[in-house]
DNA sequence: GACCAGGCACATC
DNA sequence: GATGTGCATGGT
């Protein structure tokens, strides 16, 4: 089914949103590496058992560069047990330090300095960093103007009819930063707006009431 | 007891 | 390049 008239701007949308939730300029964690940390452990995870994950972190020291690059990786995987594929994850924690060890020298202060093509290219060779991880750190810990795509900006701008068929992650994120100014703090609400709407969005429904985005009369999953 | 959640690597066609 | 599968916990 098509749209017959047209879709407002994406900087409407956040406007809506925005003007719904209130400011976000999110994500949970105190520090950059903490950020690191949870983009990690989220994968595919609901958040409440990875704050179980971070808690046991923090309660046995482990929450810092040094932390887990001198905890085993045994012990790392029950620290983390809760917030799922706890084997993998502390692999891919392990890793993560590694990178920032032998390609920054430990210093996020370092990293940062790397201009954002060059150092997402970097990201996307460690084991368990993929687009979304990547994303997830250069923008929420290391303030880089960079757009995060998630399921949840799949699915609403799919049934907002934003998107069709079933776009790349790289194509729905040329979408987003073509329309809208390449600014950290901009990328970095909007997401969490995106976030705060998906959470209260029913995922059989086509619509649902709390949903401030425009209501429609039918879904545009499944090649609508 | 299914089904799901802020993915990713790897195998296979 | 698209598609399928394993990874694993805790909440609904």
């Amino acid at each position: 089914m098509a749209r017959h008239h047209a879709l407002p701007p994406l900087s409407e949308v956040y406007q809506r949103l925005r003007e719904h939730f209130g400011h976000r300029n999110w994500w949970p964690g105190e520090t950059p590496f903490e950020v690191m940390v949870g983009a990690i452990l989220t994968q595919n995870t609901a958040w409440s058992n990875v704050e179980k994950a971070i808690r046991n972190l923090k309660a046995n020291n482990a929450l810092s560069i040094k932390g887990i690059r001198e905890a085993r990786e045994g012990e790392l995987a029950e620290w983390i047990r809760p917030s799922g594929y706890f084997n993998q994850k502390a692999r891919k924690l392990k890793a993560l330090v590694a990178f920032i060890d032998e390609t920054h020298g430990g210093s996020l202060a370092r990293m940062r300095k790397v201009p954002l093509e060059e150092l997402r290219a970097q990201l996307l060779r460690v084991n368990g960093i993929g687009p979304e991880t990547a994303d997830s750190i250069l923008l929420y810990a290391l303030d880089k103007p960079i757009f995060v795509v998630d399921a949840y900006t799949r699915r609403i701008f799919t049934r907002h009819f934003y998107l069709n068929g079933k776009p790349s992650y790289h194509a729905i994120q040329e979408r987003f930063m073509r329309e809208c100014p390449p600014d950290a703090e901009f990328y970095n609400d909007f997401h969490a707006q995106i976030v705060e709407a998906g959470k209260s969005y029913c995922r059989k429904r086509p619509l649902c009431a709390i949903c401030p985005l425009e209501p429609l009369p039918h879904s545009a999953e499944q090649g609508a």
